[in-house]
DNA sequence: CCTAAAACGGAACGATAATTCCAAAATGGG
DNA sequence: CCCATTTTGGAATTATCGTTCCGTTTTAGG
């Protein structure tokens, strides 16, 4: 899974899952059936760990404005240390797979749909208990925490940014009333 | 360019190219040297021609919210378009090559800096019309802009995302004072 | 028109790619 | 311990890949 994630799927060879999975070429077909069935494996098994970490830790979050801001502060330290520097599997594989292999396009919905709705449940929590005022457009304020994910990790891939794309957060955060 | 912009450099091969360009491989090899080389050059004709024509089109503008609301209006519509699903090309670049390829990072991370230094100056002048107060951080705005184009490029590869996208930037423009 | 240079069509070259094969070795359960 | 199953190491298969080659054709300038 890492080396698809810091690859890509094309320039994934056969001979690097080898090597990174440490067990024979035969069994790797005979286990996964070839390169995109373990490609979508790994790819199933990324999504569904990511978006089970993000519910946890917002659940633990009292404030809203905190909790965003860590769980970004965290997502921006991420992609500047040696294993972060991948960014995000789901980021990595929407740029590089759409708009041709459109065998993936359901999954990478279906991905957008759970975290939009995760950001959203967490944003209700805010109304609910004051911290937010209840005379905004929740949805829209989920699609922009959710979109600037993926554009921190999309930038996040250039070294140094921590500090410009901190600010950013910021910025965004100050949009909720 | 549209080749490389559609499918990635490295699923791109050389009879793709020797097909879209209409030359004989030979001569491609003669004119450019090679399949690095003719991506390089066709990054750069498209980030040179990209910054240009956010420039003249922020240029144009009286009202900073109406220029940036459309900004993103015509970026995210033209997402949903055939050619448009391509994304972005140096979005699409920055995960697709990044971080192996270090080769590429100093041309993207000028890209970053040229177009936020645009957002930055544009900002500048709503301050100074007195559309926008003074009393903030207009670089961390403009990196908020940023940030949320390229978020917009990678969201906007899955089809139907124009109303949710449209919503994130309404949001985003909410954060601006 | 002539001729040098450029471009071409087609193929060769050596390497790489995904997948399959097979005898031998290793494993795990009875 | 025995044996069936799984895994292995290594290679084969077929196709594709990026690059180069070369005789022929086309082009453009004098």
């Amino acid at each position: 899974m890492h080396t698809f994630w810091r690859k890509g799927y094309h320039a994934t060879s056969m001979q690097d899952l080898v090597d990174a999975m440490g067990i024979n070429r035969a069994s790797l077909y005979d286990t996964f059936g070839g390169k995109k069935a373990l490609f979508e494996q790994a790819f199933e098994l990324y999504r569904k760990t990511n978006a089970q970490g993000l519910q946890r830790f917002l659940e633990q979050q009292e404030s809203v404005r905190v909790g965003l801001r860590q769980l970004f502060a965290m997502a921006i330290e991420e992609t500047q240390s040696e294993a972060g520097q991948r960014g995000c599997f789901v980021v990595n594989v929407t740029t590089e797979l759409l708009p041709d292999d459109r065998s993936m396009e359901g999954l990478i919905r279906a991905n957008k749909e759970a975290f939009t709705a995760v950001f959203h449940r967490f944003l209700e929590q805010g109304v609910a208990s004051g911290e937010l005022s209840a005379d905004q457009d929740l949805q829209a304020a989920a699609n922009l925490f959710f979109t600037l994910y993926n554009g921190v990790k999309v930038v996040g891939k250039i070294p140094g940014q921590e500090k410009a794309l901190m600010g950013a957060v910021e910025a965004a955060l100050g949009a909720l009333r």
